[in-house]
DNA sequence: CGACTCCTTGACAGCGTTCAACAGTAGTGG
DNA sequence: CCACTACTGTTGAACGCTGTCAAGGAGTCG
């Protein structure tokens, strides 16, 4: 039997913010980055914008004793580098083997269209953002693994079978966790008939109750009928 | 003995924001709010920029069962109401009887320099959601109690006694703790003599030792000599 | 096959929450 | 001016969610 496994990432491509970042399309250049290495780094001038091609990217923070915030994930489609400012106030890595293409922030003029179409990515990192705080400053684990299953699937456009590409660690530290406890919210959620995990390597979920999952993720008080983004 | 406390607000205020943004001055209007009364709700539209001028606001979002993150608070000579995009995506109300100036977007035109005075500052809020998430997503209670009073000590301008608007909760709400974990933090920071909580309602806080308090606030591997923004 | 990584699960500990009591202050109205 | 109430903040005690530590299985790669 065949089911959708995740989505086609060119459909999600949005030419229009890539020409309204930079004109030219021949001003863009395809670049590959191997599993585990670095895209850009934290406190490193800003010098390209990107969109990821295929493959995924997490953009973290690191405080000295090795503790690790992920801000985000970038999935294909994606544009990023930008949200940044003239410094890049993250490190950016490659999760799996991941395909960018590129382009030299100088060859945006700061023109209006450019200035605005960066605004609009800009207020759209901003509203995660604030999203994201909500969930690391008032929810608990369950709701916060809920959320980010949600998320997910909502960026991969609510496949059959979602396969994510990070890791478990990943997970928790991009929900302020433990692996350990994103380990347990899965099993939790498994043992409750909302997914089931697939594959050996356990990163392949199929969601089989996605308003019980919302309602998880919005709360107790949350009613059935209520609408989430 | 004079001491001076918290800061002039009207050295704060930076008139090529305001003028970049809303050209003709005579477009600006003063309103005031009182404490605890609603600036602007969550899911409305945004219609106006204020520039604080006095007092003290808090924007926040709300979970269905009364939690409550709080974004960030606002001081004299900010200015807000502009991150949000089109629709407000947090509620911000008065912490305390307070004035502001407020121009409506409609005399926004859109040109180069107020998209990018807005881009400018949108782009600062941010970075400043990006610091919080590390706090709210990594940080142990000491220490975003002691991130907490550097910022407001940044912002106040290092006053020798800086008065707090905010209650215990307000912060709590910040810190993504209760209230009871920021008075027993407060408290710990008291009896190493890091700072003295004086007056009655314990809202006048004086740093004896900024070195140490920022120490506290990057973690335990953090050296001495260690700069931070 | 051996070394390594990734994930799950169990047992236990601890940090922060919850529940509670108490004191001091502000606000209100008589 | 005082009584009354509401609010704010501190502190103590017990609980519980999540972290820590540990073990084990399963997959991958050389």
């Amino acid at each position: 039997m065949l089911v959708r496994v995740n989505a086609n990432p060119s459909h999600k491509s949005v030419p229009t913010e890539l020409t309204a970042l930079v004109g030219q399309t021949s001003l863009w250049h395809e670049f590959k980055y191997q599993r585990g290495t670095e895209v850009f780094g934290e406190a490193e001038p800003a010098e390209y914008v990107y969109q990821l091609r295929a493959g995924a990217v997490r953009t973290y923070k690191l405080l000295s004793d090795g503790r690790r915030q992920i801000g985000g994930f970038h999935l294909p489609g994606d544009i990023f580098g930008l949200e940044n400012g003239d410094v890049h106030r993250f490190t950016a890595d490659a999760i799996i083997d991941t395909t960018v293409w590129l382009a030299r922030r100088e060859n945006m003029f700061g023109g209006l269209t450019e200035v605005a179409a960066t605004l609009k990515l800009v207020n759209r990192s901003l509203e995660h953002a604030e999203n994201h705080l909500l969930l690391l400053g008032r929810q608990t684990a369950l709701e916060r693994t809920a959320a980010f299953l949600l998320e997910m699937d909502r960026r991969l456009q609510q496949p059959a079978l979602m396969i994510l590409p990070m890791s478990r660690r990943d997970i928790a530290d991009y929900l302020g966790l433990t692996l350990e406890t994103v380990s347990r919210a899965l099993s939790t959620l498994r043992d409750r008939g909302i997914l089931s995990l697939e594959g050996k390597m356990q990163r392949k979920i199929a969601l089989h109750d996605r308003p019980k999952l919302a309602g998880i993720a919005l709360g107790p008080h949350a009613l059935p009928g209520r609408k989430f983004e």
